[in-house]
DNA sequence: TACTCGTATCTTGGATCCAAGATGGAGTTT
DNA sequence: AAACTCCATCTTGGATCCAAGATACGAGTA
C-alpha cells in the first residue's frame, strides 16, 4: 500500500520498495517474466521474502501473478495509463479539497522548495519529487489511507512517465502549473487551486497517452 | 487488491479470501493478535502461506503487521471509517459517470434483481449484496483497478457497518435510496443519478459514523 | 516494597527441502 | 510433414528447520 511508514521494516518491506522502484524506473522490464531464484540472488536473499515481495507488488498492481506460473512485470497498458490519471483527479480533488482549509503557508512554503527542486531536476527524479510536492500540499488533510493511495497511483504514473520518455515541454507545463496552484493555495482560492489541480492531473494524462500511442505506432 | 478474478488460485488466495471474511465478519475482533502457528491450525496448513496472506491483508488495511512483532487485526476507528466513505463517494461517482453513458437496461435489471434480494435479506448478507448491487451498475465503465478499489472500500464499510450493528432502518433507508438510483438510471437522468449516489453513500457514512459513537460511549 | 537485570520461552523471519504443476523437446505415429 | 504423446527439466508452492528478536517472569538489590 506505500505507507510512508518509514520505520526500519523488515526484509520483506525492503524488497518491496527495491523491487517496486526497479519496475518503476523500468529497469525490470513490462512483460518480463521474475523468476523468484533469480531476484533472490540479485538481491542476495532467499526465494521467501521474494515470495511476498511479489505478491504485495501484486496487490499494487506492479506486477501480475499466474498460479504455479510465476509472475511478470506488469505490461504497459493505455488503458491502465487512463483509469490511472482519472483515478488520481478524483483522489487528488478531495485530498485537496479536504486539505486546503487546514492548509498553512509553511506547508505551501515547502511545497515551493519541492517545485524548485524539481525545475532543476532530470526525468529520473522528476516522478520521485512531482509526487512529494503533491503529497505536501494535500498532508494536512489528514487522511492516511488516501494519501497511501495517491501515492501508489502516483508510482505507476511514473511508471508510464518514464517509458514514455516525457519530454522536457511536459516538464516545463507541468512546473508552471505547480507554480499557478501554488498560488492559488497563498491566496486561498479554493475553487481556483482545485480547477487548477483538476486541470494539472487530466491534461498530464492526455499528454502521456498521446506520448504512449506515438511510441506505439512507431 | 480484491481483483474479480474467480480462477482456480492458489491456497494463499483462498486464504486471504477466508480471513478477509472472517475479519469482515467480525469473527476476528478488532486489535486481536494473528498468531500465524494458530491460524494455520485453523486452516490445516503451514506457516507459509498464512504468512503470505497476512502480508496482502496489510495491503488492504485489514490487518497491522509490525516487524518481529506479528500481526493484529486492524482496530475500529472513526477516522478510518470517515475516511472510508468520502473515499467511496470520490471513486463510486467517477465510477458512475463513466459507465452510465454504456449502461443499458439489462444491467439496470440485474442491479434491480439484487435489490430485491438485498430487501429480504439480513445484515449478515447485506454488505455483499449491496456491493454487487454498486459494483454491478458501475461494471459498463470497464475500468477493473477502480472496481477493484471501490471493491476493497466496500469491504471495510461492510465490517464497520457489521460493527455498529447497522439497525434496520438502516437498511430500509439504503434500500430506498437504491431504488431511486435505479429510476434514475432507467430514465438516463444523469445529474440525479449522480447527485443520488453521492448522497447515498454520505448518508450512509453519517449514519454509521453516528452508530459508532454511540456504541463508544456506551 | 519497588525497580532492574538476566534468563527462559514464545513468535516471527529467513533458509532449505520436497512435492506437484508447467514447459519444452525428442521420438513416434498417422 | 504435421501432430500427438511421453519424458526430462525447470519453477513454483508448501512444509519444515533454524536463527534472531521480543516478551514475560523471577531473582536479586536498593
Amino acid at each position: 500500500m506505500t505507507t510512508g511508514d518509514t520505520r526500519k521494516g523488515d526484509r520483506t518491506e525492503l524488497l518491496v520498495r527495491e523491487i517496486r522502484q526497479a519496475i518503476i524506473a523500468g529497469e525490470l522490464k513490462p512483460g518480463s517474466t521474475l523468476r523468484q531464484e533469480e531476484l533472490a540472488r540479485a538481491y542476495s536473499t532467499s526465494r521467501m521474502p521474494i515470495r511476498e515481495a511479489l505478491r504485495v507488488l501484486a496487490g499494487e498492481g506492479l506486477v501480475q501473478l499466474a498460479p504455479n506460473r510465476g509472475a511478470v512485470v506488469a505490461p504497459i497498458d493505455a488503458n491502465e495509463l487512463r483509469e490511472n490519471f482519472e483515478m488520481r483527479e478524483a483522489a487528488e480533488l478531495l485530498a485537496m479539497r479536504l486539505a486546503l482549509p487546514h492548509l498553512s503557508n509553511a506547508h505551501i512554503d515547502k511545497a515551493a522548495a519541492l517545485q524548485d527542486r524539481i525545475a532543476s531536476a532530470g526525468l529520473a527524479e522528476f516522478g520521485r519529487l512531482n509526487k512529494a510536492f503533491h503529497i505536501t500540499l494535500y498532508a494536512p488533510c489528514e487522511r492516511p489511507r488516501l494519501l497511501a493511495h495517491i501515492s501508489s497511483l502516483h508510482d505507476v504514473a511514473d511508471r508510464y512517465m518514464r517509458f514514455t520518455l516525457a519530454r522536457l515541454d511536459y516538464l516545463v507545463k507541468s512546473s508552471d502549473e505547480h507554480r499557478a496552484i501554488l498560488d492559488a493555495c497563498y491566496r486561498r482560492d479554493t475553487e481556483a487551486a482545485l480547477q487548477l489541480t483538476s486541470l494539472h492531473i487530466l491534461e498530464a494524462g492526455k499528454t502521456l497517452e498521446h506520448y504512449l500511442l506515438e511510441k506505439a505506432s512507431s
